[in-house]
DNA sequence: TCCAAACCCTTGGATGTCCTAGTATATTGC
DNA sequence: GCAATATACTAGGACATCCAAGGGTTTGGA
């Protein structure tokens, strides 16, 4: 998994499904295959990042999005809905952080079925240590130029309201 | 999971970003978080076509990749960098695959630490009726504009190369 | 009022990915 | 020719994701 290919798989595999007569979806395949490898590449420099923390992207997103939240804890079903996630993921990753004491349950005040997260003092500060970290190391140097970035945000937004993710603008 | 959001989560927070004093890369961020939510929605469509079949995405990356190697069969260890996976993956996607009586594994004639995964005649059939489906389910009807798939290719592409992926142009 | 339907979280199981060894085979260098 | 290094695959463990099922809580209609 290291060395680099002679040749880009993906415009390889893109060939062969022309030559195969499926000419007319070959650039979508293509292009659908490249995101999926991007993805991978991505997250592959968002953990390294994140390793010296003790986090995974995944707990990472969640302390994010709880630093962001005004009170600093969501109910469980929120986070599952934001971060768009099964809720047994989230359970999963609530799980490890509350073990590493960066994250804490407590009962809704008027839901008996609700739990809420909440962060830590130790998680708010890990937090904004792993932001900055990320900033520096992934975003910043994301490699995309300004203009690749707009569209991209443009085309996948659309891609994802489609999809359903969301029903705004 | 199900449910649409009344409002595009990654936009809110491109907007928490900037308000933080990150403006400088939160559009990145919201690019590269759009990658990641966007490789969710497309994988979980292609396991759907997929599921029928009894295949995985990565089961059929490899039945596809053998599928059209000329002589059907692939080293373990050359289908691991086509498919930019880690060996142990291909390993893991072997066994089931064999379990399933798709691939078979035989000793390489020459260099006995190689093995050679092969396709049976059930593998190759399966490969060509979940190709046609993922393309008239999946590929077909990406919701992607011709313009979009062209740009993507080409900015993903070179986001490839630069990452090490590959080396020709 | 009361019970069925809806909702929330957790547990257990299946998959996939990676990493770290460990075993076997090849190749290289002295 | 033989030891040291490199390569190929596999075994075991950590994590993450999803689905299915179960138990507790709330809500809403009969």
């Amino acid at each position: 998994m290291g060395t680099p290919l002679p040749r880009d798989p993906i415009a390889d595999a893109q060939r062969n499904w022309e030559r195969h007569g499926w000419g007319d979806v070959a650039a979508p395949m293509a292009a659908i295959t490249a995101i999926m490898r991007t993805q991978q590449i991505l997250l592959a420099r968002i953990e390294t990042v994140l390793k010296p923390f003790g986090l995974t992207f995944a707990r990472y997103e969640l302390l994010a999005l709880l630093s962001f939240a005004r009170s600093g804890a969501l109910p469980m079903n929120k986070a599952s809905a934001l971060l768009q996630v099964h809720p047994t993921s989230v359970t999963n990753a609530v799980d490890r952080l509350e073990k590493a004491a960066l994250v804490a349950r407590s009962p809704h005040p008027t839901d008996g079925r609700t739990t809420l997260i909440e962060l830590t003092a130790d998680g708010r500060s890990l937090a904004k240590k792993a932001t900055a970290a990320l900033n520096a190391e992934v975003f910043g140097k994301s490699g995309f130029g300004d203009d690749d970035v707009d569209h991209l945000i443009r085309v996948l937004g659309t891609f994802r309201r489609d999809a359903g993710d969301f029903t705004d603008d």
